[in-house]
DNA sequence: CGAGTATCCTGTCCGC
DNA sequence: TGCGGACAGGATACTC
């Protein structure tokens, strides 16, 4: 569910909660919820209990808490992940699947998880190293600066896949979903079928620089929700819905051309585009 | 390396 | 009202 705006929307949230915040308890009430923590239950709440969370960060659709010692928290929301602040004396459960007790604090952080496709680990940091290890082969993201669409676009203009394909990608470039692939693609009017190295170099920079126009635009309208499985950390839920041009459209006019948006089924995911705009050829020699 | 497929889950919605 | 199937923001692990 949740790609890079409605990550980031819930980083800056819990950051503002967390920070300064003293990990007094630990309890992991979905096992599956912690997968990816190799060491176990009690090995994750040892790791914990005694921390400070004394910042955040972010790349792609991670997210992490920098902890006092060289261990950071990474969480992944999958399709349905959340986090919360409540009460510690909440007796609704819901899809509680994992919470973190604080020394000075009658609140905890609560990790909710519908499909329990998403998770949270402690992972080891590098000294000097900006990211935990356990994201290393995540590729950086639009929104990260040291991101270069161009050593991007080169790595992207040699592939074969499809250009959607690519875009999806986290090894490739990180962030990017589902839904924000297919606006970046409206943007730039590509077909989501387009092989990657049938583009121009110019091309796939366009898409990359929209792509980055878009995740921005979308953080600031705090994210795309759908439903009630996307609410920011306070339970708001994002607005930039409204602002979609393609993703969700189907038989809307498209806001450029008129024509009607088509869904289609690309690697067990539908994809919207505009047939006019994002023709699977391109129609005539382009201006400019 | 990449294409194609299956899998992990729970919930909602739609048609019959 | 019930039931089966399709579908949902993601990522990984297989086979070939």
């Amino acid at each position: 569910m949740p790609e890079l705006p409605e990550v980031e929307v819930i980083r800056r949230g819990a950051h503002r909660y967390l920070v300064g915040q003293r990990i007094a308890e630990v309890e992991v009430l979905h096992p599956r919820s912690i997968r990816w923590h190799l060491g176990g239950e009690a090995d994750f709440r040892s790791r914990l209990v005694g921390e400070e969370v004394v910042g955040s960060g972010r790349r792609g659709k991670y997210l992490w808490f920098d902890l006092t010692g060289h261990d950071k928290l990474v969480i992944h929301l999958g399709m349905s992940g959340q986090l919360a602040v409540r009460d510690r004396d909440r007796t609704q459960r819901d899809h509680l699947r994992v919470r973190l007790g604080f020394t000075e604090s009658d609140q905890q952080l609560h990790f909710i998880d519908q499909r329990t496709f998403g998770g949270m680990l402690v992972s080891p940091t590098v000294v000097g190293a900006a990211t935990p290890l356990a994201v290393d082969r995540v590729a950086l993201d639009p929104l990260d600066p040291l991101f270069s669409p161009e050593r991007t676009a080169a790595r992207i203009r040699i592939s074969r896949r499809e250009i959607k394909r690519v875009l999806l990608d986290q090894k490739v470039v990180s962030g990017i979903g589902n839904i924000y692939a297919d606006e970046a693609l409206w943007r730039t009017r590509l077909h989501w079928a387009r092989r990657a190295d049938s583009l121009p170099t110019r091309r796939v920079i366009a898409l990359l620089e929209q792509a980055a126009v878009v995740l921005e635009e979308s953080i600031a309208a705090g994210g795309t929700s759908f439903d009630s499985l996307y609410v920011n950390f306070d339970g708001v839920p994002g607005y930039f819905g409204r602002e979609l041009n393609a993703y969700g459209r189907l038989g809307q006019p498209c806001y450029r051309c008129g024509s009607s948006i088509r869904r289609e089924r690309f690697d067990g995911r539908s994809s919207f585009r505009c047939p006019r705009c994002q023709p699977s050829r391109t129609v005539k020699a382009e201006s400019g």
